[in-house]
DNA sequence: GCAAGTTAGTTGCACATGATACTAGTTAGG
DNA sequence: CCTAACTAGTATCATGTGCAACTAACTTGC
């Protein structure tokens, strides 16, 4: 039946990586969007500042991998509600500061466990060692995709 | 410094699978676009009628998992470049049967490794039996998230 | 055999995203 | 100093995407 040489789009692992990472990432989208009104970039934002206390957004597009739009506008988002706060950055004018004001620390306190529950949800009944070498190999893919990026594959 | 108990966005599941998507994502599409100017729908498409055939849109969006919409529209830019023919259903009038061209054909013969040299390039290095492991979860958390999406998570 | 409900596919719309261009502030070299 | 090159962040634009509404065709029940 099928015409090509070993080719089948089931068992392809890009299209696996694509089909997985949306399913996953659409359950927990419609779950902080229902519940507080975060998109994901805005929960990010709100991750590592939490996280790491104040930074920049060059440090925040460093840390998260976000284009520097999206973290602007995740952070314009955030301000307007007041969950976060942004100082002038003493040693340098353009530049500001994030952090977390006390209802965004508060809002995370109450995201985070939601979080790690839908983390629990998604892996529970998976050999914990199958879910260490998931998550390794998925930093292995997404470095070694990086890399190709600069180079030309060739069949 | 980190205020909250247990929530470290580098090691969150959701966070690195989205994160690894897009990287390989990004690299697959560019790749596919920049010497077949075809988007990552079109590529699905041609490799769904490459694999079974000739398929109404209902069935491809069953098998590949795209909305409709993006079905139709992917489509319509693979019809006008002569890559796959519309016939009509007999058996339906509303439906129409796709399937590949000659040409769809020669361009899914001539694309085909390259994709699985981009697959190739990404596990290189790594070890058969953890891949096949990624495969299998990915399988897995795809489902559970789709079973989720009916319920509420609770933390 | 025809009205009511369903399904295949398209179109319109609203929104998120990312590349590009721009502004304001900073650093380095002469 | 002061100009040229650079960087942080924002605004603008084009594109892709999915939802909802729509049309056309099919099915079912009476």
């Amino acid at each position: 039946m099928s015409a090509e040489g070993g080719l089948l789009l089931d068992s392809y692992l890009p299209y696996r990586l694509s089909v997985a990472s949306n399913a996953v990432s659409g359950l927990i989208a419609r779950a902080y969007e229902d519940r507080f009104g975060l998109s994901i970039p805005q929960w990010r934002l709100v991750c590592v500042l939490a996280e790491d206390g104040g930074l920049t957004q060059v440090q925040i597009v460093a840390r998260t991998v976000m284009d520097k739009v999206t973290v602007s506008r995740a952070a314009q988002g955030l301000v307007k509600r007041r969950l976060i706060a942004r100082s002038q950055n003493k040693s340098d004018g353009r530049s500001h500061v994030l952090a977390l004001s006390p209802a965004g620390r508060s809002l995370h306190a109450e995201i985070a466990p939601l979080a790690l529950a839908y983390e629990v949800a998604l892996i529970a009944g998976l050999d914990p060692g199958e879910v260490a070498v998931l998550k390794r190999l998925l930093g292995r893919l997404q470095a070694t995709a990086g890399q190709l990026a600069g180079e030309t594959v060739q069949p």
